[in-house]
DNA sequence: CACTTTTGTCCGGTATTTCAGACATCATGT
DNA sequence: ACATGATGTCTGAAATACCGGACAAAAGTG
């Protein structure tokens, strides 16, 4: 029996486990990386050697010497591996390298600190969504996504924002037409989000009320690189029922965040 | 010129430069993100090839190769490279990720493979209420609790199994009397959670409706180790609008398998 | 301006690495 | 007990990824 449910994952991934075809370490590294950060969870050599649609002889080679530079470890009493310390100390050197980015980690401690909310920085990976950072609210319960998980961007109000410098048929070619379908089997018409995208960048924010969610107000506002493109958002996600007054105050908090986070072009 | 004071550093490595030897792409890739490390600085391709002993063809193959995968990223106008968005993520997900994975793994999958919905595994660390591990349901933005993070015990409803095996005096004893003040403010009366607790174990399970936050239906089933305890519990954390009949059908197969589970006596 | 060093790209050959398959051991389930 | 499937390790062989070297263009030096 398969460990876990993988082989959707296997399908879902688009890999074409093509066969006879030789691939370079390098490239089943970076495969192998990507599945794991995509399972989110410990896995058997055998899983990630399906799931990367690689020979289990060279997976094993490859995880060994992963194990050996402390890229991966081992965790659980046998056979599952996962991230290792040395990606913890690279991660950290890449968010702490640029004053910038240090910049924007302070503000979204500040933030969390004083309003006691969920912020989130959100970023585009490819043609899907991403939360790179963020500080959840301290409750027990929370209402969040996962870091470096990729969403459809038409699920989210930071997506509107981020797409904003394309034109309507960029737009078009760049999101999957699958993405505009909602996780409760609604569809988002193209034509509705086009519309929300030029709101959002009439207004310099955008909201989104129970999207991708029952439950969730999320609200986003843009961060300007030097050349004035929008690169990431800054981003509150609340209780849906939260109150007007207190939701007003939380998106002048935010633009006005955001506002001080960016750079004015060279 | 050489752009850096890079030359003592090579030396310092302790890395061979021997003169013929061919290397694997996977050694190099693991060589060029601890130089970087060690650097502490973006780096040029060319410092880096000298840097890990490397011919430079090779070393810009293996650096285009790990842009792609945005494990490295350009910085500033040209030429020089560090730690990219990937690695930041990948190190999110090690530093996230808590110890007590692996045991009972498989079933948490499944469950949350067969109905959809947030599954977590929880215990006791001390006087608090934690989560071992969970299974989130499929969607961007979910309703969960951190793993390893500790709560009060009076806020869930595993919490009142876990408790089961207590006295009301030992209960009074074990749990902070602070811990009964809800994150919103409300009060649980002591007596009330007794009762709460009595009923729990009466009836082999426990619900809360909207307790520790307004939009959570938590039921909870306990898993007996080999001596009869309870020590962990199995939990479901849905939606508070979920409908009766399907609560219903999750409880069975909540209680059904928290009981395939554990461990008769000894 | 002449001179030197570095950058980024390309190419063909071969030393190496990936691959397929086999095998002994464990687990799991019927 | 038997059948099935997974794990971890080896091996030989062939495809190819890495290497050395060459080159034009750019950038620094005197």
């Amino acid at each position: 029996m398969m460990s876990d449910g993988v082989t959707e994952l296997i399908e879902a991934s688009g890999i074409a486990p093509q066969n006879g075809e030789r691939r370079r370490g390098i490239d089943r590294v970076i495969m192998l990386l990507e599945a794991l950060l995509r399972h989110r969870a410990p896995m058997r050599v055998g899983d990630i050697a399906r799931m990367i649609g690689a020979p289990r002889s060279t997976t094993y080679e490859i995880v060994n010497s992963l194990l050996e530079a402390e890229m991966l470890e081992n965790v659980g009493t046998e056979g599952y591996v996962y991230f290792g310390r040395a990606m913890h100390l690279f991660g950290w050197a890449y968010s702490h390298h640029n004053a910038h980015y240090r910049r924007i980690l302070e503000t979204l401690d500040r933030m969390a600190a004083e309003t006691g909310e969920t912020v989130q920085l959100c970023g585009l990976r490819g043609n899907k969504y991403v939360v790179l950072d963020c500080r959840d609210s301290p409750g027990p319960f929370r209402i969040s996504s996962d870091v470096g998980v990729e969403v459809s961007i038409p699920w989210t109000a930071s997506g509107r924002l981020l797409v904003g410098h394309m034109s309507e048929e960029e737009i078009k070619n760049f999101i999957p037409a699958g993405d505009y379908k909602l996780p409760d089997g609604r569809v988002i018409a193209p034509e509705e989000f086009f519309a929300d995208v030029a709101l959002a960048r009439r207004q310099g924010f955008s909201e989104t009320a129970a999207l991708a969610d029952r439950f969730t107000w999320c609200m986003a506002a843009p961060i300007h690189d030097g050349h004035g493109a929008i690169n990431k958002t800054l981003c509150f996600v609340l209780p849906v029922d939260t109150p007007e007054v207190r939701r007003g105050e939380l998106l002048s908090l935010l633009r006005e965040r955001a506002r001080g986070l960016s750079l004015v072009g060279g």
